[in-house]
DNA sequence: AATGCGGGGTA
DNA sequence: TACCCAGCATT
């Protein structure tokens, strides 16, 4: 005997758990539909509830809709966010009127993705939610349960996961009761099969699907890569004096390594050594750099380049704290013996860099 | 094939 | 704070 289908299990799921009572679900009308789902793109049904009401109470038919000014209809978006949609509401609204009678082309699911504002899911779920045809939706909640059921991995932003998730979608879309199971798989996602804390234990699939019996449900679907760090490079000068000790900077508070002692730090070469010329004529600096050390920070990259400069000690020089960079908060610096190391906090790679250093 | 759009809810 | 939301249009 054959077992029951995933769309079989989920619409008797939905017969008795289903919700039924959204404003947008009394008298699913196409307009009253088309309204609700470009509302709800990218935003929650919650949200959307009072602003559906409000609308649909200024804006009862797609004709009234279409002779209002476009300023009238924003109005009644403000607050909403993706301000586009009301624009391409209200031009939608106007195509349909002049070119269609007022009736959405429900027959012709590439006639409708033509309109503004209504992509492939939102083309598709208004045809099957308010004609019951099957058309195959795909939206945020369908994501995640698809990607669960089938325990598919990558994210679904990248082209060829997408289009996988749109084959896979429309494999568990059965050929009848469109409505009903567009409503009932949006439920799914809705209220068990949720971003976090799904409810497996609830869920009229959960033999079947494969996210949970690999354990993966928690990972799935695949979020967003992070995209690759930027590498930042810094030129760092490492003042020697004497052969013995080390010019270092107090950082600002601000920023990486607030607060801690460091070498004077510059954006280019050029920069470090016009700064050492005018601070301290007598400073020879080689011109051959030292290696580079690479840190990592959560959201960046950085690449230090060291520069070493010499400085005989001429007495009288100024040893006490003083300013730098005149167009910063003042900061103090010091000279620092390595071979005495000072109760002072080196970041790690810089005492790394200090380490591998010879006077 | 990747980005911008936007405000709100949630852990 | 970061992530996500009944995605689409644009580049």
């Amino acid at each position: 005997m054959k077992h029951e289908s995933f769309a079989e299990r989920l619409l008797s799921w939905y017969q008795h758990q289903g919700r039924k009572n959204l404003p947008w679900q009394q008298n699913p009308t196409p307009y009253r539909v088309w309204v609700s789902e470009i509302m709800l793109q990218q935003t929650q049904v919650a949200t959307v509830i009072d602003y559906y009401q409000r609308f649909m109470q200024s804006f009862p038919d797609i004709f009234t809709l279409a002779s209002a000014s476009q300023e009238q209809v924003l109005h009644h978006w403000a607050g909403l966010g993706y301000y586009s949609r009301a624009r391409n509401l209200h031009r939608c609204a106007q195509i349909l009127v002049q070119e269609y009678q007022g009736h959405f082309p429900l027959q012709d699911q590439k006639a409708m993705e033509a309109l503004p504002g209504i992509g492939p899911s939102t083309a598709a779920a208004i045809i099957a939610l308010s004609s019951d045809q099957r058309a195959v939706i795909l939206d945020g909640n369908v994501k995640r349960v698809v990607a669960r059921y089938f325990a598919l991995e990558g994210w679904p932003g990248k082209t060829a996961i997408n289009r996988l998730f749109w084959k896979k979608a429309d494999e568990l879309t059965p050929a009848t009761r469109a409505a009903d199971y567009t409503q009932a798989i949006m439920d799914l996602g809705a209220t068990l099969c949720t971003p976090r804390q799904p409810q497996c234990s609830q869920c009229p699939v959960k033999d079947h699907c494969k996210g949970l019996l690999q354990d993966k449900v928690s990972q799935l679907p695949s979020p967003k890569p992070k995209k690759a760090l930027p590498t930042q490079e810094r030129h760092f000068l490492v003042l020697n004096k004497n052969s013995k000790e080390l010019l270092l900077q107090q950082r600002p508070q601000d920023g990486i390594w607030g607060g801690l002692w460091c070498l004077p730090d510059f954006t280019t070469r050029e920069e470090l050594e016009a700064w050492l010329t005018q601070t301290y004529p007598q400073a020879r600096l080689e011109h051959q750099g030292l290696e580079p050390v690479k840190h990592v920070f959560s959201h960046y990259r950085l690449l230090i380049r060291p520069w070493q400069a010499h400085l005989a000690d001429i007495s009288g020089i100024q040893e006490e704290a003083q300013t730098y960079s005149p167009s910063m908060a003042p900061t103090t610096s010091l000279w620092y013996n390595p071979r005495q190391p000072a109760n002072v906090g080196l970041p790690a790679p810089i005492k790394k860099l200090l380490e591998g250093i010879q006077l």
